[in-house]
DNA sequence: GTTCGACTTCGAGCGAGGTCGAACTAAATC
DNA sequence: GATTTAGTTCGACCTCGCTCGAAGTCGAAC
């Protein structure tokens, strides 16, 4: 079991933003101690560190809240849950794609300043 | 020369927001006709896409202001310019390779939810 | 000469995603 | 039993990048 500092330093957070996340409704799995301190299990810190991979590859909050109450709610969301990955790899490559594009003009203007054309 | 509607059509953005850019002195070289309409010519139009480039990029505002600044300044920062575009260059690759990891990541999400072992 | 449409400035507001501090609690150490 | 350390809640605040609306101006068409 996992402190949220612990937590905190694996996936490169503060416990502040693990609370935010919480008030979100983005940790519905996240277990307490007797003392009402949260405990994460490893399957929780894999889940965790979904999040931030959803979260830095721009998915929006809200969304990942919905993945997350479906994973609580079991396997009959699994088709659901999949379509929502897939749809997100989608939107990721496009980013990707775009990204790439702009690589491109960049390393255009270096080559600009390169050959003295600036 | 372009109107601010047109430069906005181009660079799919709003006038709004490319009234907001000129205020925050991302476009210190924008002329102004007669009556006091900003004025596009198609060096300026390249700027702008730069911009655009730069700002989907991850690039702060403030940043590309400096930039700009320093364009408008002349080629005696061109050097200083060159570097930003490289240092720039460097965080895009840093921002794809990250990327590239969390497709990594969200693929095999999908492959389990394929297999079953959801 | 008035009406229209595209522009102008200005300042307020918004949504996303945190970030922070105050006040409190619980367990562990001296 | 007092202190320290790590956690808790709650609500206020912050930054970024827009987004919008009000009120006004200008030039062209009718």
């Amino acid at each position: 079991m996992y402190s949220i500092q612990e937590v905190a330093q694996i996936c490169d957070l503060s416990p502040h933003t693990i609370r935010y996340y919480d008030k979100e409704g983005l940790l519905p799995f996240v277990a307490r101690t007797k003392s009402g301190n949260r405990t994460f299990s490893d399957t929780d810190l894999e889940l965790v560190k979904l999040i931030c991979c959803l979260k830095n590859t721009g998915m929006p909050i809200k969304e990942i809240k919905k993945y997350m109450d479906m994973v609580v709610e079991g396997s009959g969301t699994a088709e659901e849950r999949k379509q929502m990955m897939i749809a997100h790899r989608r939107e990721v490559a496009r980013q990707m794609d775009e990204m790439r594009k702009n690589l491109n003009i960049i390393d255009l203007k270096i080559k600009f300043y390169e050959t003295g054309r600036h």
